[in-house]
DNA sequence: CCCTACATTGGACAAGGTCTAAGTCAAGGC
DNA sequence: GCCTTGACTTAGACCTTGTCCAATGTAGGG
C-alpha cells in the first residue's frame, strides 16, 4: 500500500476502488494532470469511475494537504502531488507542460514592508514561462 | 479622451460608445476585474452592451498588448489595465482582493540553470498570498 | 449624406465544475 | 462469516465561464 493510502487510511478513509485508482494515477514525480485526465487514466483501470467522484476525491485530497491546485493557464485547475516540499513551476507556453522546480532565494523576503499593504503575507507562488526543448525549433 | 482611446485611435480601432465604456470602467490603479464584473459595470453606463462585445473588446485589448489576463485564482480570468508597468500580485485569500506590488530583485535569474530542464525561459509571474487588514480579524 | 467594412447583438453552444437523489458497499459488531 | 449502517458512488441536471455565428447596426471616409 502507498504511503497516501496508509495516511488516508489512518484519518478515517474508506479505501475504496475509486479512491485507490485515483491515487494511483496521481503517483510520480512533475505530475500535473487536469481533472478530466486524471479521470480519463482512472477509467482505464476501473471503467465504471465517474467524474464526480474524481472531483470529489481531489477536492477531498486538497483539503487534506495531500494535493495542490495549480491554475498556470486560463483553463482548467490541474492537481500537483507534490505537496509535501514546498517548490515552483516551469511551464511551457506552447505545449503547456509543467516542471516542478526549485529556485534558489526566498521570494517572500523580496516584497518590502511598504509594498504590504497591510496585508499579513503567507506565502508565493513563482511561475516561470518560456518554451520546451521539444518545443523549440 | 483618454490615452488609451487615443492609442486605439491611432492603431484603426472605430470608437464605439461600447469600447468607450469598456476603457472607462477599466480606468484606475489596481484594478483587476473579471469579464463579468466588467460587463456589470459597463451595462450601468450603457445598458444595452453584450457580453459578447465585452469579451471581444476584452480580447482585443490583450492582443494589442493594453491589458494582462490573470488567472491568480481558480475562477475567471480577471484584467488588468496597468500593462505598461511591470508588477506582481498580493492576493487575499479571504476576500480575493488583488494589489499590484513590485519585488526587489529578479526572479528570473533565481532559476539556476541546472533547473531550467532546457527550457528557453522568458518570463516570471510571482502571486503573493496571505489576509488583507479589511479581512484579518 | 451615403456607403460599406467593421462592430454589435442575442442566443446557441462547449468546457469545466458543482450538486443531488437514489443506489451501493466498506468495515465494524456480532 | 453475515448484518447493518453510514459513508461512498453514480448519472445526469445544472451552473459559470467563455466562444461562435448569422443577422443587424453604425463610424467615418469620400
Ligand atoms: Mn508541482
Ligand atoms: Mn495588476
Ligand atoms: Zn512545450
Ligand atoms: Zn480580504
Amino acid at each position: 500500500m502507498s504511503d497516501l493510502l496508509k495516511r488516508l487510511r489512518e484519518r478515517g478513509w474508506r479505501l475504496t476502488a475509486q479512491r485507490r485508482v485515483v491515487a494511483e494515477v496521481l503517483a510520480g514525480d512533475h505530475i500535473h494532470l487536469t481533472a478530466d485526465e486524471v479521470h480519463a487514466r482512472a477509467t482505464e483501470r476501473l471503467p465504471e469511475i465517474s467524474r464526480a467522484t474524481v472531483y470529489n476525491t481531489l477536492g477531498e485530497l486538497v483539503s487534506l494537504g495531500e494535493l495542490l491546485e495549480v491554475s498556470t493557464d486560463h483553463r482548467a485547475t490541474r492537481y500537483d502531488p507534490n505537496a509535501r516540499r514546498p517548490h515552483h513551476h516551469l511551464l511551457c507556453d506552447r505545449c503547456g507542460t509543467i516542471r516542478d522546480v526549485h529556485p534558489t532565494g526566498d521570494a517572500l523576503s523580496a516584497l518590502p514592508e511598504s509594498e504590504r499593504f497591510g496585508y499579513t503575507v503567507s506565502g508565493v507562488e513563482l511561475t516561470y514561462r518560456g518554451i520546451c526543448p521539444d518545443c523549440a525549433v
